[in-house]
DNA sequence: ACAATAATCCAAAACGTTTTGGATGTCAAT
DNA sequence: ATTGACATCCAAAACGTTTTGGATTATTGT
């Protein structure tokens, strides 16, 4: 017994398959009771449509395509959260998700090409921007609807973002206020789109409060724990130890926690720390995570909002989104302290 | 400038389509010099070629399908790692991911119908079983290859599963040895497969210990947090509470600990607490959290690679996989008691 | 009675591939 | 010259749908 088709219907009712086709889709051309008997027939015989053939018919697909990146070992929680918030609107509207998990590099932009140019998509949902970003690149010479998580300088293209420099400025300055005076950064990789405006409103923020430049204070990690520990490794390692390590995503601060604990010293009361992001582990970890949030679920729900309405060809209001940060206090920062 | 097509090559080149397929698939049936001629044209072009027609005709899509439950407010943890390990092994393999997030029901089942009847996928992987899963019959009734994490007792189907029972009945062991008499388990929900031979171990190994048999020690949560939070505060309400609280998995665990400190109670010294799963969170709560563990990770690779030789129609040595369990001791079940 | 309109249906084309079953030409062996 | 083998090519069918542009009847208005 194989699955039953247009075809099938057709010759079982003897209606042409236009009329079945027609039917089944709503069109008012057909009589109601001839439609009647088609959709009990199509019932009967658990008609499905082939949807690849509807999809290379119609020219598109109500599939969002989305290119993860293949981080070694971890599962990255960043991703996956922001997947979920995608995926929850995207089956709203009743769109799938289509999904190759790659390494970043060649492979990732073939696989952008599979999905784009190979038409499996109606559009794409891109994160983690990198400074020079191929993928971009490649979208703009493309018809292609898509929306980015993210920014770089540049931003002629349809994004939402968390404005960083901002968060990060206001972090510096929660610590100042609690008199520290020697706060030290473990900034993302270079090639990350969002490394250039946290750096950058560290050093603003410290102009601001007259803190002396000390670039020594400012290791770069690769956003795992690991690096996060070793980055505060090295910190703690100066002749002239900083007093507050500000982390430029929380696995990194976890991690910096860690190393804190290891030397013996005391997280909130030896050294202050603090993250950004506010991962679900930021708010459990002991003691609890000082961090910047960014509402990544959220924002993968407008994300993909925001694709449909691109898709539909309908407006938007705001290509441009850059949210407010939020600075969420908790114990890992420690307590004002006295002179 | 409209996206390239074979037609396009093939006006270009003099040759025909067939030939020009037949080029670039490398058959042995065209001459080396005019293939040469083709796949230049064909990269200065930047043909790709376009897979929904590819699928339409050659009935098979590079493609696995999964559907993952729809938790209203939280992104589930267990199902994304899960799918980042069925993802890097379907990436492995050069096959794509098609996801659709559903809730549980009527909409969900359809949605395995879009996917496997409208032959958008290959094979589908399916977790979290029911005990009469409704999708599971479906996909017994057609041809297309699946797996299961998990099983229910009929297991006439290929699936990959953690030794549930065994692992609670170690872990009642656990706490037995450590001088526990009176020993609470926070049961699943009664319609996931998963339930009943984990409570099975429970009795088993209270029977083997000679433990008395009480059922008020035994309450139902629904995975959440909050539900572990309320379960505990049940049990800690009983006129003979427990000294020890095994919930059946992580989540509940961890509400379980929270619940027990607010009473002003201390896990691991006043109340013993174990969980299930052992995911990135138990290790990193304080006290970190004693478990069980499962690899989902790689139980996700496994269920990948398993489902492509499926699909391949290569022969798979062991459908029915019972892994052992691994149980991890850590701070929260305490210490030996004296007593 | 006749034209115009409305209601209902359908054949054929199109989407872009892959595959089938030859067709054509060349070359060596008889 | 004929045969067979080989190398190279291609027209046409097929996959299952949607859409286009009528065709056929039945109904209405004059």
């Amino acid at each position: 017994m194989k699955r039953a088709t247009l075809k099938t219907i057709s010759d079982e009712s003897g209606f042409s398959i236009t009329t079945v086709s027609r039917a089944l889709a709503g069109y008012d051309d057909v009589n109601e009771q001839t439609r009647q008997r088609i959709i009990e027939i199509a019932q009967r015989l658990g008609y499905q449509p082939n949807l690849t053939a509807r999809h290379l018919r119609s020219k598109h697909t109500n599939t969002i395509g989305m290119v993860i990146p293949l981080t070694a070992h971890y599962s990255d929680l960043f991703f996956m959260e922001l997947l979920s918030g995608v995926g929850q609107q995207a089956a709203q509207h009743g769109y799938d998700l289509l999904l190759s998990a790659q390494v970043p590099g060649e492979e990732e932009l073939s696989a952008y090409r599979r999905m784009v140019d190979g038409s499996r998509v109606d559009g794409m949902v891109l994160a983690r921007v990198r400074r020079h970003d191929a993928r971009i690149d490649y979208l703009k010479g493309t018809a292609q609807p898509y929306v980015v998580f993210g920014h770089s300088g540049d931003d002629d293209y349809p994004y939402i973002d968390v404005d960083g420099e901002k968060g990060i400025r206001q972090m510096v300055h929660h610590f100042a206020d609690y008199g520290h005076r020697r706060i030290a950064l473990i900034a993302p990789p270079d090639e990350l789109a969002f490394a250039a405006p946290r750096v950058a409103g560290y050093w603003a923020a410290l102009e601001e409060l007259g803190l002396p430049r000390d670039p020594a204070l400012v290791v770069t990690g690769d956003l795992s724990m690991d690096s996060g520990a070793a980055a505060a490794e090295r910190l703690l390692s100066l002749p002239d130890p900083p007093t507050a390590i500000m982390a430029c995503n929380d696995q990194m601060a976890l991690g910096a926690m860690a190393a804190i604990t290891t030397r013996g010293l005391r997280v909130g009361r030896d050294v202050a720390v603090s993250g950004f992001d506010d991962i679900p582990a930021a708010a459990s970890a002991s003691p609890p995570l000082t961090t910047i949030r960014q509402p990544i679920y959220q924002i993968g729900q407008r994300l993909a909002q925001t694709l449909i309405r691109l898709i539909h060809g309908e407006t938007v209001d705001n290509l441009h989104v850059l949210l407010e940060p939020e600075l969420v206090i908790r114990a890992s920062s420690g307590e004002p302290r006295s002179g």
